[in-house]
DNA sequence: CTGTATTTTCAGGTTAACCTGATCTTACAG
DNA sequence: CTGTAAGATCAGGTTAACCTGAAAATACAG
């Protein structure tokens, strides 16, 4: 079996760049390659690779941005990905937390033509199960309009809008926890540094570190009763 | 990007091997390589680490047999192909020559976990759109109880029941003829020597060479009126 | 039982995507 | 405005999966 046009890679840098990147400011190689688990010699390498192919714009010592072309490519592996989520948990009833390994697999496999079908059949979700949107067919990613939790103040209540980034092991324990995307949660109190959370979901009292804090994303905020 | 353990080559062997193999007789090195569109030494070289992993067992000079290790990792790729096919055709409504290819890169990127949500989802189907029956879970395969359409005599109909092997461009082509499976068709007329036969498929008269009606198998056989 | 075609092996080569270690270049903070 | 950390490059190496060309081993048919 030739292996064709090997892209598995090539899809993974694109997408973990766009993943990277906020709003115009280069994305780091060290960056790439720390989320990669790659040396940053292997990094540099592809990204030379991805320049020659038109895909990224590398400004040394500065880092890269997506081309037109590499953010429309990446675009579509995400989208994808988010896409084959949604199947997997809401039609397969697949655990949320282990969907989304899942489908980084499935993401590189799938033609464009299933993609959208696979849109269709879903009937347009907004966004995977974890709640990130999912890019339209022309690449474009709309911006969510949640905040992060550490924003929440405590004796305020909030719901889990998006887990981001996505990470195997913080899916799992969010949902050995209960805290899942929908989770309406009340902050109880808050210690200082980046200390610990401690919060009420349902009847049940949840602590949670500052560094899987940082990575859950909140709206609907109120004032508890 | 590290690729871990590269399954996809060596997935690819395996089920080329198991869909090679008819009873015991070992399959050909040369076999293989033909179909997998690789030189005859790459593939020796390949049943070499095959051999090394345990997962076949190599006749010099007779060819290979997949070894219960082989022929289970073998018919689970099958399997989740199968299944893919029945997801894309029936749900996705994409079109039944397209789905092989599609499948062809989905078999590798899937969880057994998701193969076997996958199955419950579908209902548990027996085949795939293309006739050919999927693989239980333990890595059965049951023989179909369908006859090649060569054996079918002028003046008789018959149900296209499977197509095998499944290729690209005869699954085109017999899609563009409408003779998909469930078919019924009537033989008029056969010419000998391989030559191509004469089918009636509703109203509309058809011509196939030997070397499509060689890939088809029917059933329900019956004299026409 | 010999000859030819198939199989296998050997030698040597390629490519993509990785690696380490060492060196060079640049950004920026004090 | 200089020193150091971060970033980039160079050199050299690995692995899997391919390749061609040529030589050796074997099967089996006439």
């Amino acid at each position: 079996m030739k292996h064709e046009p090997f892209n598995e890679s090539i899809e993974m840098y694109l997408k973990t760049a766009c993943e990277l990147a906020v709003g115009d400011a280069p994305v780091a190689i060290s960056a790439l390659a720390g989320r990669l688990g790659v040396s940053a010699v292997s990094a540099t390498e592809m990204v030379h690779r991805l320049q020659e192919s038109g895909l990224v714009d590398h400004q040394p010592y500065k880092g890269i941005t997506l081309t037109e072309d590499g953010r429309h490519q990446a675009a579509a592996v995400i989208r994808s990905h988010r896409l084959w989520e949604c199947f997997l948990v809401d039609h397969l009833k697949l655990p949320w937390d282990e969907a989304h390994e899942w489908s980084c697999r499935l993401e590189h496999a799938t033609d464009p033509q299933v993609t959208d079908a696979l849109e269709v059949y879903l009937g347009y979700p907004l966004t995977c199960p974890h709640g990130s949107p999912i890019p339209t067919p022309d690449g474009t990613i709309v911006e969510p309009a949640d905040q992060p939790l550490t924003t929440l103040l405590p004796g305020q209540s909030a719901v889990i809008a998006r887990i981001y980034p996505e990470t195997a092991e913080l899916l799992s324990y969010l949902s050995d926890l209960g805290l899942t995307t929908g989770t309406r949660i009340i902050l109880k109190e808050r210690a200082p540094f980046h200390g610990p959370l401690v919060l009420l979901v349902g009847e049940d009292i949840r602590y949670l570190g500052g560094e899987g804090a940082a990575q859950i994303f909140i709206n609907q905020v109120e004032d508890a009763s």
